[in-house]
DNA sequence: CTACTTGCAAAAACTTTGCGAGCTG
DNA sequence: CAGCTCGCAAAGTTTTTGCAAGTAG
């Protein structure tokens, strides 16, 4: 879908051209902060710092914040709030309901596609443009309502 | 207000009861922090916080966290997840969904049955029982869509 | 007296900011 | 050289924990 070669779009090249775009640099920081936002499909920024780590243990949390930032203001990551206080990072593609278990924690990936009619219905009767991948969706999951049965 | 006569259901009384019920004293900041969340409809810890405090300055902020913690361990008080990191206590009873929009930050209700048929599809599809007011739902509200349509 | 509560202070967890040094072009 | 980045340290926020004193039953 554009100029170069076969390479593929969401690899390095995607990131550097963005940022040369901005006249910003690609850096080693930033693309291993990219790769464990990939990896990990949604993580905190902690969790992706461990990750970054792993490769390159000087990469101090700062720089992760900071990078995990800039990412999302060009639009190749987007955060969502899972519902402790912890915001979670991920890929700008990788899209879908989160539904997370408020009894074990566990979270659960499902299609947008799910949300579609309530999307429409929250803008025909309230004029509110639902972004369906930003937010997750809270809940109790199959087992937890099973072991809460057994107690009874 | 309150004992002789017609003793409303959820006023002071209920959160006597239920507290006598698990050993737990009733202490007029147990009941500030409870009209406090009442009062605000939903706010953080912090702004119930400062309600309090304007009838009681000596409360200390962390009986209202505490407080909360036990509000909502006896099931008087609920937490909602709106966006930021920011959690927001209401009363129990006051169930609706929350329309954050991440553009201007302006939260605004709606009834849960607007959930209704997606609960059924959870419920069905994923085995998910979805907790409709716990969380906020994200998108861009009229206002935010019409600014960002006139800048074009 | 015993157990529950509270305020204060300190600690902990999480995030942001300032600054000097190092790179890149 | 000019500007972008990084690591480190410090500061800010928000929430939790420890403890001694106070209070109800």
């Amino acid at each position: 879908m554009d100029t170069t070669s076969g390479s593929v779009e969401s690899g390095p090249a995607a990131l550097r051209r963005t940022l040369h775009q901005r006249g910003l640099r690609m850096t080693p920081q930033r693309q291993l902060v990219l790769d464990a936002v990939r990896d990990l499909g949604h993580a905190t920024p902690e969790q992706i710092c461990a990750q970054v780590q792993q490769a390159a243990p000087a990469v101090n949390i700062t720089t992760v914040y900071r990078t995990l930032d800039l990412l999302e203001r060009i639009g190749m990551v987007r955060h969502t709030h899972l519902g402790h206080g912890a915001p979670t990072y991920s890929e700008q593609e990788h899209q879908h309901v989160h539904l997370v278990c408020h009894s074990c924690g566990s979270v659960t990936e499902s299609p947008t596609d799910l949300m579609d009619g309530l999307a429409e219905r929250l803008l025909a009767e309230s004029d509110f443009a639902l972004d369906a991948s930003h937010v997750a969706l809270s809940g109790q999951c199959r087992n937890c309502r099973d072991a809460e049965e057994d107690q009874r």
